[in-house]
RNA sequence: GCCCGGAUAGCUCAGUUGGUAGAGCAGGGGAUUGAAAAUCCCCGUGUCGGCAGUUCGAUUCUGUCUCCGGGCA
């Protein structure tokens, strides 16, 4: 054991995979500080339809959900607080399912210009006035190699890049050449997967927790939100799954049942992306679990089947010493 | 019991003047640098309800049966 670096351990895997418990469990086996790894869990007032542990996290309820939260505030938060947490003598143990918050911070962002809300709506208005291929024509024009990699329909990435351009002066992939530091390499990095080894098994989760969200007073909570008059549908938190169909049911475009069925797909579908994002994922230790929630052939379970049939979080224990 | 509609992809439906069919949604795969729980790209063979008839050829026409709506009794 060469690596002096302090440790840090990542765990993350898709929507309703059973992460939180697990790393409640492991926080208080191992002694960890819990880093919400999540854009969704930063806004206040968005409790029941996002999950929201009880159990204390970092980087929860630090927004208001009429501002907007970002990857880059995400690195300079979670950067912060994972040096407090060392300077404790304690491991930061960051866990969610916002895989390019991680990827910022594991490998680090760019520096570049900020969001500009001003330019952001003159793209828009100009992508209504001629269509984005229109916009992603203007991009080719001053960034071609930035064109060359986002889809002329590709609304928001096209936006960004013009939107850096007109900022800055400087194209996008100028900026991109110029890789800023990666937060994770000042820690020796753990990083878990977990995951039901079965797809329909996920989306049976899914399905169940979405009825418990809702016998919990979501429907109230959304109306809440609704009532407050500044909130809007444009908004990150609102677009986000389940705010974003409930909020349609409130506005009269969906009947309950109907937001019930298009808000699980949703949440279905963000778990599929996020799995697109670990199947590529590098230095990850999966464990996959059965329908009990126990680890599943696959992944850790196939170096160690001893562990067969385990909950998680002894595997991770002892994986993780 | 009689009359009128329906019966086509997991769901809702379009369509084929007879040459075995296509949209939306769902589902699957992929992308992803200050909105990322976002945004975008790609992927459609299914006894065209069963059986029989006409025809070179029927999912399409005819008959009949079954099921589901609606109406009349």
């Amino acid at each position: 054991m060469s690596d002096l670096r302090p440790r840090l351990i990542c765990l993350l895997g898709p929507t309703a995979s059973g992460k939180t418990d697990l790393a409640i469990a492991l926080a208080e086996t191992l002694g960890c500080e819990l880093v919400s790894v999540d854009s969704a869990l930063v806004y206040r007032g968005l409790d029941i339809g996002s999950a929201k542990p009880d159990y204390p996290h970092h980087l929860v309820d630090i927004c208001d959900p009429a501002e907007v939260y970002s990857a880059a505030r995400f690195v300079e938060d979670a950067t912060r607080i994972c040096a407090d947490i060392v300077a404790r003598g304690r491991t930061p143990l960051l866990v969610g399912g916002t895989m390019l918050y991680f990827k910022a911070f594991l490998e680090g962002m760019a520096p570049m210009p900020e969001a500009d809300p001003a330019i952001r709506a003159s793209i828009e208005a100009l992508a209504v006035e001629r269509g984005w291929p229109a916009v992603h024509a203007e991009l080719a024009a001053v960034d071609p190699a930035a064109a060359a990699r986002i889809h002329p329909n590709h609304s928001q990435r096209l936006s960004r890049a013009l939107e850096v351009f007109r900022a800055s002066g400087r194209p996008l992939s100028a900026w991109h050449a110029e890789h800023g530091a990666a937060p994770g390499d000042a820690y020796a990095i753990q990083q878990i997967a977990l995951c039901p080894l079965e797809r329909s098994e996920l989306h049976r989760r899914i399905a169940l927790r979405f009825d418990l969200m809702l016998q919990a007073g979501f429907e109230q909570e959304v109306r809440g939100l609704f009532a407050r008059g500044d909130l809007h549908a444009g908004l990150p938190a609102i677009r986000s799954v389940g705010y974003r169909q409930m909020w349609q049911y409130l506005a009269g475009e969906y009947t309950l049942e109907e937001a019930r069925q298009a808000a699980t797909a949703a949440t279905r579908q963000l778990a599929k992306r996020q799995l697109t994002w670990l199947r590529k994922w590098p230095d990850l230790e999966w464990i996959f679990t059965d329908p009990a929630g126990n680890i599943a052939a696959g992944g850790l379970s196939d170096r160690y089947p001893g562990w067969l049939g385990a909950a998680p979080a002894a595997l991770a224990e002892n994986f993780l010493r």
